[in-house]
RNA sequence: GGAGACAUAGCUCAGCCGGUUAGAGCGUUCGCCUCACACGCGAGAGGUCGUGGGUUCGAUCCCCGCUGUCUCCACCA
């Protein structure tokens, strides 16, 4: 048994040095296991070259505390770690990598290039993971999964090929969003939308035949090369007459149709809109219906192509200024509006999207999002907290197909082999040599990868096996709850329910518990532009994974941003470290070998016991409803307010007098068995140091995070005790007040009187108002002593207690005071009494609502009583 | 345009789906080196719970309106 431990709590000196024991005991280690539930949670795979940043921090805490609360209640717990192959932001951390050495990716080539991603992925890999030892997390290990593994791929491959062979997967020339910068083709979700200064543009265009002009106005003068048509609002009188005429596009001198369509604004701009089939998702349409020409003018890298005529080779932006040159110049141009708007962005770099027709493949959500929809309506999927459902079922009914190819080399290469002498595509579970409907072997795969999140879609139960059928499929899915923020509902949750429900035919999780963003001390994102990211890693290495983890679970609620503030780091090392005192105090004591309890208890016995009693009722379901917070706060003020600021003081008693052996031990016990309950309680928020203090104190067992959860214990309720314990610390505290109220200090101690109903409770807790009270002596009395008048008063419900102390006040501020108490006090028990004098009251409450009233009023009455006692001597 | 969240002490937030003399951390005031802890101990000050209605015996909590802040979705060229 250590006695001898430092006064302040060192987490650096350990932390490390218990992963590792943690580690060496296989402690981690998920077995499916017939005579145990399962519990398991997939994390949320962080990039594989990424590092640690605080939202990690937070998400994988959230996932620890309920895997660690689990496995210590008797469950079988998979904790799968992994990480994603995050195809577009690893790739272009490689090519700027490149760029250094003054090469780019066609430089290399594919494979020499995918060779350098994979040496990449290998020298940074295991970073996060390492950083995840730091904090705690207690992953299997042994079945870390990565997205571009040999298994994981395959899972893609076969879904990809399943999908195709249902008609859910195709290939089709559509309008997608498109990255300049990036040069790859984007799904919805993966454009961020930003509020830009642009300008409005109003150009003039003639109608063909006629020397009549139509005006419009467009945010993008640079794709009218592309234009192949102009609509109109069919109810537009001003209108009506050109329908069916055409005008000629400026610059182009190519005559384009002028329509009816019930998509334009009358009372915006002109209310004519210049048509761009290739380049806006509402033109396409629009060309669709009307049977328009499309014409693609901006190529993949952002610049303008062939069909752009003399602005061919121009970058749009360029080719905008240039556009609007010429029109201003041939006087067609006839004003220009400052005019703000959204913008699609990239939400990897940033680059304004450009939107354009592009040959790439879809997945066809329509059908899959029924099933989608239907699972959470039933209650198959639960979103913590619930409005997150409405958050989903919005999206999901409003869902587009989903573009899954990208124009990357880093990823799942398409399984599609072109035919290049009939055309036929072939998808195929092996790698083809011929076309399967020709026979030609002259063929040749799709260049294209998929989207990082198709691959991710699959992470529940790739990341066990499928498509093999594995124990751990069979035992571990569907998961029990899926943690991660709610930024990413659409990007991951939606299309893991989605592929889940598809080709497992079961939901991914039953629940998914979202939370927020941690954001700065300003309440501002966290984010390499600002700089004003916090690496928790450094926080850790200052006060401690456990201050950390502390720090990220309270003060916030479920789907609740929180901001981060080193204070409160700081608060939570110091409740580390009080936690650590405790522990040492009651190390310094022991001599008892074991904390079973004895019979007999004192009543400060009982009165924790049965706290505590409710402390693992309330922790155990705050926990099991999610509200981590909550149960972190009652583990917090137990401990600090109830264990050490009362029972330690008050046991004190027992342990320091020296010549009550039977009460020390019985002291020990208690403090004991309290202090190994509550660490373990508190095990699953601060793993360390309840491991650390758990393996000083005498335990069963190899480590305190296999023992078994706590639970409450109806053998040890006293309710009657606490109350009694309540009248006495009460005493407590109007003792100090009034003495504090005086300036006087502790060690000027005082002998007590007190006057009671109840003289053995008073008499019995003598060592208490001598210890925490500054009492010298204290004498209980059935009637006030001879000489109040020269006595300092205080009172509770309970007792009226005097004090030789009135040298040290002023008789009339006195009198002041205790008037201005009773006051307070009857205007208290006058609001119980209006209360309870209300028909209505009586009658419709609860009668245990109606029975704590009156006893509120009875106890009041009593003080009352007291305190005008108190004024008379004076 | 649609949806949602938030508004509680000087600051940051809790308040566990109606009954509390409304809580915490930090900050602040006063007194303490009290034999676990000054990363501490004791005692205080500080809140018309945004606003106007409604439901109820009773509303910080439920419903409706308003004001303010924020987020997401859609995206009018």
């Amino acid at each position: 048994m250590i006695k001898e431990l430092p006064k302040v709590y060192e987490p650096s000196e350990s932390e490390d040095r218990i992963y590792k024991f943690w580690l060496d005991n296989g402690l981690f280690n998920a077995e499916p296991s017939p005579d145990k539930k399962p519990y398991s949670i997939v994390i949320p795979p962080p990039n594989v070259t990424g590092q640690l940043h605080m939202g990690h921090a937070f998400d994988d805490t959230l996932q620890d505390v309920l895997i660690r609360t689990k496995r210590m209640q008797g469950y079988s717990t998979l904790w799968m770690p992994g990480t994603d192959h995050a195809g577009i932001a690893t790739q272009i951390k490689v090519e700027a990598e490149l760029r250094k050495e003054g090469l780019t990716r066609y430089d290399l080539g594919r494979e020499e290039f995918l060779k350098r991603v994979w040496a990449w992925k290998e020298k940074f890999g295991s970073r996060i993971i390492t950083q995840l030892y730091k904090l705690g997390a207690s992953c299997d290990w042994r079945r870390l999964r990565f997205t571009m593994d040999e298994g994981l791929s395959k899972a893609v491959r076969e879904t990809f090929v399943s999908l195709y062979e249902k008609g859910l997967i195709y290939k089709g020339n559509r309008i997608i969003n498109w990255c300049p910068h990036c040069e790859t083709a984007l799904s919805d979700a993966e454009v961020e939308y930003s509020e830009q200064a642009g300008k409005l543009w109003y150009i003039k265009y003639q109608i063909e035949g006629s020397d009549d002009f139509l005006e419009i106005a467009t945010t993008r003068p640079e794709t009218m090369m592309g234009d192949t048509g102009i609509a109109v609002n069919p109810n537009d009188e001003r209108y009506r007459h050109l329908i069916g005429k055409k005008a000629i596009l400026p610059l182009m001198n190519r005559p384009i149709p002028i329509f009816a369509d019930d998509y334009v604004e009358m009372d915006f701009g002109t209310g004519c809109v210049k048509v761009t089939p290739c380049h806006d998702p509402n033109d396409f349409d629009m060309g669709k219906r009307h049977d328009l020409e499309f014409i693609l003018v901006i190529d993949g890298n952002g610049k303008i192509n062939k069909n752009g005529g003399k602005y061919c080779g121009l970058d749009r932006l360029e080719a905008r200024k240039q556009v609007i040159e010429d029109l201003d110049k041939l006087g067609l141009l006839t004003k220009t509006e400052d005019y703000s708007h959204n913008v699609g962005t990239c939400y990897r770099c940033g680059t304004n999207v450009e939107p354009m027709t592009s040959s790439q493949w879809f997945v066809k959500m329509e059908p899959l999002a029924k099933e989608d929809l239907a699972a959470v309506r039933r209650g198959d999927i639960k979103f913590i907290p619930e409005r997150f459902t409405k958050t989903y079922t919005n999206w999901m009914e409003n869902v587009h197909d989903w573009c899954i190819s990208r124009q990357l080399w880093w990823g799942h290469r398409i399984p599609a082999w072109y035919c290049k002498d009939c055309g036929h595509i072939t998808v195929s579970r092996e790698d083809p040599d011929k076309c399967e409907k020709c026979g030609s072997a002259n063929i040749k795969q799709d260049e294209d990868v998929l989207d990082t999140w198709f691959s991710s879609a699959l992470w529940p139960f790739s990341t066990m096996g499928w498509p093999e059928k594995t124990r751990e499929l069979e035992y571990y899915y569907p998961t029990n709850v899926l943690v991660t923020g709610y930024d990413i509902i659409f990007f991951w949750v939606a299309r893991m329910i989605c592929f889940g429900l598809e080709q497992m035919k079961e939901r991914p999780f039953k629940e998914v518990f979202l939370h927020g963003i941690v954001r700065d001390s300003q309440g501002r994102k966290m984010s390499k532009s600002l700089g004003n990211g916090i690496d928790p890693i450094e926080v850790i290495e200052k006060y401690g994974a456990d201050a950390l983890r502390f720090t990220l679970i309270t003060g916030n609620s479920p789907g609740n941003d929180t901001r981060f503030y080193y204070e409160r780091v700081e608060a939570n090392r110091n409740f580390c470290n009080k936690i650590w005192n405790a522990s040492r105090f009651v190390m310094m004591n022991l001599t008892v070998e074991d904390f079973t309890l004895p019979e007999k208890l004192s009543l400060e016995d009982k009165w924790i016991l049965t706290l505590y009693n409710r402390l693992v009722r309330e922790v155990t379901e705050n926990i099991e409803k999610y509200e981590l917070g909550v149960a972190a706060d009652k583990l917090y003020s137990f401990i600090w307010d109830k264990y050490c600021d009362w029972y330690i003081e008050l046991c004190k008693t027992r342990l320091l007098d020296g010549n009550d052996k039977e009460g020390s031990e019985c002291a020990q016990r208690v403090l004991g068995h309290v202090l190994c309950g509550t660490l373990k309680l508190l095990h699953p928020f601060m793993p360390f140091i309840t491991e650390n203090i758990w393996q000083a104190l005498p335990h069963k067992g190899v480590s305190i995070m296999v023992s078994e959860w706590e639970k409450p214990d109806e053998r040890y309720e006293f309710p009657s005790a606490v109350a009694e314990m309540e009248q006495i610390m009460e005493a407590v505290r109007v003792v100090r007040n009034r003495r504090s109220e005086m300036n006087v200090p502790p060690s000027k101690r005082a002998a007590l009187t007190i006057v009671t109903k109840s003289p053995e409770l008073f008499a019995g807790a003598e060592p208490f108002l001598k210890r925490l009270a500054s009492a010298s002596s204290v004498t209980v009395a059935d009637k006030t002593p001879e000489n109040a008048d020269s006595m300092v008063s205080c009172a509770t419900d309970a007792a009226h207690i005097f004090m030789p102390l009135s040298e040290l006040v002023d008789l009339e501020k006195e009198k002041e005071r205790i008037k201005g108490e009773i006051a307070k006090s009857e205007k208290f028990a006058a609001s119980i009494e209006a209360k309870l004098s209300n028909e209505n009251f009586v009658s419709r409450a609860p009668e245990a609502v109606v029975s704590a009233e009156r006893e509120k009023l009875e106890k009041t009455k009593a003080l009352i009583e007291k305190l005008r006692h108190s004024l008379e001597i004076l």
